[in-house]
DNA sequence: CTTGCATGTGCAT
DNA sequence: TGCACCTGCAAGT
């Protein structure tokens, strides 16, 4: 579920429920101690949640929740109802619930944490203030594959292990390809569509790297929903047939995560 | 019922 | 490089 575009859309909904309210704060689960940020009847004013890469800040008037879902966390924002399944944090104002359930981090953090964590986020696509160009500098001078580059927060935050895929695909370029033996300009055109994919994914709601900037060889041709809530051109289709050549989707293990490419297509 | 897997990260080896 | 961790879901027994 998680990559940036997620994080993103919560935090909106966040927004869009809490933001400037007095909210109950408490974990359900108890593996949560917000205590430092609330009152004696659990209640906290809420300021406004912010998105930055695949964290999520919650800034209250006493302090920050900084949570991180990981590979499996969920964070639900929606009307209240009776806790189903395990919560660890839940924010409510009577009417909304955010429930969040096994994230990765959920914890508070200090100001100069909050600093630093910043600091240690590349560029964010969907941070309209993102600046790229010392990000792509770096990235077009080095020796690394661009599998490893586009996965690297540091550089591209945000972008998680589908995104790669399937910006990769859509640029006709080999996963290993060392950053260096990109152009500046290939750089560019990688990061514009970043930012037009992983848009279209915070406003649909799901990934959808088919749709948007249609290839026109695929044209016409019907795009496959994936079990994960989106439409793709190689992530998770190991050994089913390309959308625009016809050849058999390969996957290889790289640094831990599984890496969907066409080896026609992209070479 | 059990097992395996996942859109992520950080630590130990 | 491997693994532990957080949880839910699908597939297998």
């Amino acid at each position: 579920m998680p990559e940036g575009h997620v994080i993103h859309w919560l935090a909106n909904d966040l927004n869009q429920a809490f933001a400037g309210q007095t909210v109950q704060v408490f974990s359900p689960q108890g593996r949560f101690d917000p205590s430092p940020l609330t009152n004696a009847e659990q209640a906290a004013l809420f300021e406004q949640a912010e998105a930055v890469g695949k964290h999520l800040f919650l800034h209250f008037d006493a302090g920050i929740i900084h949570i991180h879902l990981g590979l499996i966390g969920k964070l639900f924002v929606r009307p209240l109802q009776s806790v189903t399944g395990i919560v660890r944090l839940r924010i409510t104002n009577g009417q909304q619930a955010a429930d969040l359930h096994g994230p990765q981090w959920c914890k508070l953090i200090s100001a100069a944490q909050y600093e630093s964590t910043i600091a240690a986020q590349g560029a964010d696509p969907l941070l309209p203030q993102a600046d790229p160009q010392l990000v792509l500098a770096k990235a077009a001078k080095s020796q690394r594959p661009i599998a490893s580059l586009l996965m690297d927060q540091k550089l591209f935050a945000g972008v998680g292990n589908i995104y790669r895929a399937e910006v990769l695909f859509r640029h006709g370029l080999n996963p290993m390809l060392p950053g260096k033996q990109l152009s500046a300009a290939t750089w560019q055109e990688l990061w514009a569509d970043l930012v037009v994919l992983m848009a279209a994914g915070v406003k649909q709601r799901r990934i959808d790297t088919v749709r948007p900037e249609h290839l026109p060889e695929v044209m016409g041709r019907a795009p496959r929903e994936d079990a994960h809530g989106g439409e793709v051109y190689v992530y998770r289709r190991a050994g089913e047939p390309c959308l625009v050549c016809g050849t058999s989707i390969a996957v290889t293990k790289f640094e831990g995560r599984n890496l969907f490419w066409c080896p026609t297509c992209q070479h």
